[in-house]
DNA sequence: CATGAATGAGAATTCATTCAT
DNA sequence: AATGAATGAATTCTCATTCAT
């Protein structure tokens, strides 16, 4: 009943929206009534909440089966993280598009930390891999903005859908900007006026 | 008054978040009743309309002031860039951090166009001036993929403020990948696997 | 509780005026809250179309139960009519005059028809058991004027209340008109310049 | 100015609906301010009265100047004032359409009393002429009568305009109606059962 | 447990009227 | 006289939540 009710949440968000999710079209689509919602979920947010915990799940578990440590070169361990993040997108009929969307007026947090720790781990795996150590000192910071710039990037241009960008370029040049980021040498200090 | 409006609205977006953006509250912020903001404004969309139109042409205006072009090595030019967007966010206690987050819900094209438009005629300018024109091709792209991924990693940073990365280190690292980024060749085709 | 909020919506047009019919005042009226009207109503327009829809069947209703037809005579038909006509319209204080008054501004089609129909049908079967056919080509026009003309002299006389002229005296003289005209042979065409 | 005030709000009417006609409109018809109306005029009402005033002249001069007693018979009479009433209501986009329709909201008494003292005076002369004095008697009633069977049926047929029902036949069967009436003799008073 | 009717605060919008300039 | 900005009560409709059955 409880996942029945997290995936009718689901569903109603990515037919309808975030703004027309109500706990009414919820209970609809879970058939059931929506005091039985309530038996279940103390409110409407402790539903999205478990929503996003169920999808945090669902990602991690993805990435984990994703095998992108088999790549020995940075640019192609990139460009299927980056495959991945557009197939993502577009699956469930634009579900993730509409939750990133909205993060910040979601619990995005568990979600947020699956991703960053996820690609934190590969980066220091990589990294221990291939005996280079330098970038090490600041990767927290590297991941945050990698982790963020390619998301949004990608979910700004299938939102914006203007047509004057492929999909294919875009993630061509994502890919090469972050690749050449990961594996480029910390800056010396003076390098900033 | 049409001015006044507009400041009420700027004001409740950044005190009580877009969410609670009430005709009420903005009438009660202007210290008018609800019937004059509807003498001025069709309804509350177009006012909202006029509020970003205005913040394009507040924005518009910073960058044009900006002497980013005076620079003559491109990660100055992008520190700039970067540290002018760190003020901008920060500024109007948090109203345009409000207004990024809900780009989704809100008329931002002409604001992304303002954004877009400015740095794509600056990257045109710095290649022209430095007789480089390998990334012409793809310039705009490049613009694109740059834009998003500074504008929405700062907000994702000041908006979670989880304290373990410092906005310096953030501006450093950012200044990088894109300074790096901009001045890289072209990626040849068969890079991509 | 459907049929709840269809009387009190019956109840307030014939208290208030159909002006002055508001959701809050017909939720009141009918005890509830307006969430409730909501919840089996879309939107006022379709309560209101439920009430006329009630009414279309009352008065279907009643008219079948009038044994018209037991009169051989058309001017004691006619008559009948009338007087049914005239206690429909002072019955439930009222209701009925408000609701004829309001026919343009109000969903009537269906009432309208089954009073168009059942006059019509009644004038077919006088005609086929008295041998007569010659108004039958053109009788719907002639229910059609007759029909009109006597519903809202009826009404005009109730609602404005001159006291000039006594409403048995109108009765009689409109049945005097329709019966004669009723019973009329058509028109021939040079009769018209 | 009055003049100007009363003309625009006709037009407004006419063109918007009596439900759609507000102060602001007629003022912006009018081509002055909200507050030039309220210096002529106390309130909404008054203004719509004048309206009507105004109207009820214009109905009263146009009865005057038709030449209906010029006909000797009865049937041309009301077959002619029959075309008049169709012509009036066709007049001016519709506007006595949507007065008439809108007859209980509205100051009507003046026009109603100049029609029915008008058709009072004609039906007088005219059995006056003709040396027939039977009607004499409830003469007030048949004008009632016929004045408003006329008007409203014309203004259903109108409205609903469902094309089952040429505005020719109609006019040639209401005259048939009302001219049979009209010199019809008194009913005899056992003639009501 | 499940139901779904009932709630009522709150949102956007309209419009006749006033009044300082 | 003329203006038109300002008012605010009133209206329709929504939705998270409760609770008796």
């Amino acid at each position: 009943m409880v996942k029945t009710l997290i995936d009718a949440t689901a569903r109603v968000i990515q037919q309808q929206g975030l703004d027309n999710t109500t706990t009414a079209r919820i209970a609809e689509a879970a058939g059931v009534s929506v005091g039985s919602l309530y038996q279940y979920f103390g409110d409407k947010d402790s539903l999205i909440e478990a929503l996003m915990e169920s999808l945090a799940e669902d990602i991690g578990s993805g990435l984990r089966h994703l095998p992108l440590l088999d790549n020995d070169d940075m640019h192609a361990l990139v460009g299927n993280a980056i495959r991945f993040g557009f197939a993502v997108l577009h699956s469930r009929d634009g579900l993730y598009l509409e939750l990133v969307r909205n993060w910040h007026r979601l619990p995005t947090n568990r979600v947020v930390d699956v991703l960053q720790q996820h690609f934190m781990e590969l980066a220091r795996l990589y990294f221990l891999r291939h005996y280079r150590d330098y970038p090490i000192d600041n990767l927290e910071v590297r991941v945050f903005i990698v982790t963020n710039s390619v998301l949004f990037t990608m979910v700004r241009h299938i939102s914006q859908n203007n047509g004057l960008i492929r999909e294919s370029a875009l993630a061509t040049e994502l890919t090469s900007m972050v690749a050449n980021y990961m594996t480029q040498p910390p800056q010396s200090p003076e390098a900033q006026p």
